[in-house]
DNA sequence: CTTCTAAAGTGGACTAGACGAATCGAATGG
DNA sequence: CCATTCGATTCGTCTAGTCCACTTTAGAAG
């Protein structure tokens, strides 16, 4: 090892392109038109392929916006997401949104694999999956699947297709009230599904939310799978030394 | 807009591949040789970019290792990171590891930008702008850079060549302890250095993690990003129901 | 037997191009 | 004047290939 023990990146071409692109569109407002990926090629004498992978990263960190047979633009700043309450719900009214549910698939099933394992349950006890698209002012913004026990909830599913808070169905219709909760956060790449639902591509970056909540006495009540787009949302968690 | 309103998402072909790989995967054991991209390439009838598209995105989301020259291999699974605690060095003290550091960079200069805003300098006063590579039991974890007032903390730059442990000196030399914190996470995609110094490569997924640190008064103490490998490691939050 | 060297094989980066799908606007027809 | 059609333009996907960097291994040289 030499004395400087320095790393010396060497940088990939498509890298120079990004930066290119980095200080063109810190030069624009967002909504403008940056150029097409021909002129782009042509400009900065590489192959579309290279021109690509530029603009793929950025639209992965939602610096820009593609649209098909349209074009390419800088996109809005991301939102802020407050990672603090438990309950959907109630993060998107402390955001200032009304929020929503679309449901998508709500099924009785054998519990299996690491859903059955966080839930407790029983070898051979049913587990609900509720999937649902969750909306802040009719907006997508996450695709969430939910399990629970169906013992322990009967009858949830007819429930939850009046209130779009699952939260608010467990207090009202079972008493069950969550009190902490352990959550997960990790990066994937959008699934088909996912990508059409919320609007982007498939292999889009996403920001992958586990929630699995404890009642006071510590049985688990719901664990949960989020996908949120990772191009659009900032995760905010507000922390404090205990003790 | 039919009566089912159900997205219909086509499947590209490089998906058709993630998942072909992706049963393979489950069926080996972690550091398992998984055939050459020019093998897979020939038995699913493809091109090599498109297997290479697949490979790229189990890459990112920790399940495949490729090494340069070798082959590619099932990738251990992925370690939790707990976000709880406000400082690196008891973070990974939780997580049964020693934590130390790699002092990068050191300097003071004019507060500019983000992070003059965020510490509340006046302007033209200066800050420090350290950049450190975290190490836990002496491998890579994230690189980190810290902005803090140089007025408020006179001679830090020394005092931290001595320890590892940035709150322990501003707790033991200036008798600021940092008592809450905003965290802020996000996906990016890895620089050419970041990626370098974190054994990853450039545009590799990203967990960015944003701490803003405050004292019992609210004085803001200092403001650090973090970047993690995303292939590497789950965030682990734990909430609790306020109130 | 050990050491060195060269070749083969691997992933990494990039190119040039084909075709498809969505958009948008201009020309056309009513 | 309005609506429709159609074509040009845009991004989306995939192909086939080149050249390079790095690793591994087998063979040659000592």
């Amino acid at each position: 090892m030499t004395a400087a023990d320095v790393i010396e990146p060497r940088e990939p071409k498509y890298y120079l392109v990004k930066r290119h692109l980095l200080e063109l569109i810190e030069s624009l407002e967002p909504g403008a038109l940056v150029p097409t990926e021909r002129e782009l090629t042509a400009t900065l004498a590489t192959s579309r392929t290279t021109v690509r992978q530029a603009l793929g990263e950025l639209v992965g960190e939602g610096r820009l916006v593609r649209r098909q047979g349209s074009g390419t633009y800088v996109a809005e700043p991301k939102m802020t997401w407050p990672l603090q309450m438990t309950s959907f719900t109630e993060q998107a009214a402390a955001n200032g949104f009304v929020a929503g549910a679309r449901l998508l698939s709500a099924e009785r099933m054998r519990g299996t694999g690491e859903a059955a394992t966080r839930l407790r349950l029983l070898p051979g006890a049913y587990m609900y999956r509720i999937e649902r698209l969750r909306l802040a002012d009719d907006t997508p913004m996450a695709v969430e699947t939910s399990h629970l026990s169906v013992a322990r909830f009967p009858g949830l599913i007819k429930a939850l297709r009046k209130s779009s808070s699952l939260y608010r169905v467990l207090e009202a219709s079972y008493g069950v009230i969550p009190l902490t909760a352990e959550e997960t956060i990790e990066t994937r790449a959008a699934p088909p599904r996912e990508a059409a639902l919320l609007g982007t591509d498939t292999g889009a970056p996403m920001l992958v939310l586990g929630r699995h909540s404890f009642e006071a006495d510590g049985t688990p009540v719901e664990w949960v799978r989020s996908w949120y787009r990772g191009d659009r949302y900032t995760f905010v968690a507000r922390l404090t030394t205990r003790g």
